[in-house]
DNA sequence: CGTTTGCTTGACCTACCTCAACTAGCGTGG
DNA sequence: CCACGCTAGTTGAGGTAGGTCAAGCAAACG
């Protein structure tokens, strides 16, 4: 049952029994702690049983861009696999836990688990789009479209997860949310006022309750779909 | 020989041998010619062999995001594997060749070859992580910084496919580069004269001939690594 | 050889950034 | 428990990078 966690989708229940060999190794992450950082070996793809994590790269000149939040039942590493080290840093947003799966031991597996290669390779494609959107929101939103679209994905992520779609705490600070959105600390938070004056959110702290989803979605472009 | 171009890394003579079934299958693309459009069934992906080839996706507004320029020897569709649905576009930007490798056949090869599950691995996550290096260039670059990169990056992968990386032939457009860096073709079209005057490169139309490579290092930010 | 398409350049504008001051929580130690 | 300091967030004023609009030009194309 919690192992649907790690790697949900269609697989048979013997499949998920000799899964279960995989995800045993855990590790428990406190908040602001690493999971892993640029450069170290990459033998291994993390599961996220539960908390919240971000993923940041850095360039040369120290510059830092967030990649991604990560919510429980999500996978990260994916970048890592090319040379066997990770690009990314991986940091916890709070008290986290994870589940390791490494890749020699799924290696072994992957003869009498076909369905594991098919499912590690769904996940990385979808990583793969997910970061095209997101090339999509920083190429062409607006500072507010995407600030919406971002609350929105949030949103849903969540309720997938079984919680409310209407109120939640974020993790992460107003800067996080602006290096990832590629704006400034003071732009996500006068478009928390603005929003919240427009009567879209109410919003106290990381406390959002969203009170308008759908002028929320009108706001972001993404309702005529 | 050529085969290389298709599936390169790290695998043994008979391994090859093998590939030689997957990647049997051909296919001409004139200019301007589609591929695969976002939708369509996904049950390949495909290696690039000659010419070039860009990829976007489209959301539910028509606003479009290029996501990549593809060069001989890259593979494209890795995102469509997610459910088996491609998300992007893929068009010719001059008469190319391409390669098929179906993902049934690759994964009935699998278990002799289990080298290919593992080179797919690492193209997928090269993808990942290069659609990551783009957030960063996007999200916290400024212009300048996006076109000298985007100069660079192009000029490295050509050096890498034998061609001069001091001199070569732009395939897209000024507005396609401009929206694959999230800025106006204006914008780009004002940077390319900006450049030439400053002496870092020389640009008639599409032909461009870098003068000062660690110039454009310098100015990218891309130099001290 | 005219038409179309892509590129360049200029003038102006605005969305977002920068800098700065102020405020609210929140943890810590006296 | 309070006072203090620290960090995160808010808000304002002003600046600027890059967008928009518009005109002109050069290649390419039928």
């Amino acid at each position: 049952m919690l192992n649907a966690i790690c790697l949900p989708l269609g697989m048979s229940r013997q499949d998920v029994v000799k899964m279960d060999e995989l995800l045993k190794e855990r590790f428990r992450l406190p908040k602001g702690g690493t999971l892993y950082r640029q450069g170290d070996a990459a033998e291994a793809v993390f599961g996220l049983r539960s908390g919240s994590i971000k993923t940041q790269i850095e360039d040369a000149n120290g510059q830092v861009q967030i990649t991604g939040f990560l919510l429980p039942g999500e996978v990260l590493g994916l970048d890592g696999l090319m040379n066997e080290r990770q690009v990314s840093h991986a940091i916890a947003l709070e008290d986290s836990e994870v589940c390791i799966i490494r890749l020699d031991e799924m290696d072994q597996l992957a003869p009498q688990l076909p369905s594991l290669q098919r499912q590690l390779r769904r996940l990385m494609s979808k990583e793969i789009s997910r970061s095209h959107q997101l090339l999509l929101a920083l190429g062409s939103l607006r500072s507010e479209q995407r600030l919406a679209a971002f609350l929105l994905n949030l949103s849903q992520r969540l309720q997938i997860l079984g919680y409310s779609p209407y109120e939640f705490i974020l993790r992460m600070s107003r800067e996080e949310i602006g290096n990832f959105l590629g704006l400034t600390l003071e732009t996500v938070s006068r478009l928390f006022s603005r929003f919240a004056r427009e009567g879209l959110i109410r919003v106290q702290q990381r406390e959002v309750h969203i009170l308008d989803m759908s002028g929320l979605q009108t706001l972001s472009g993404t309702d005529c779909s």
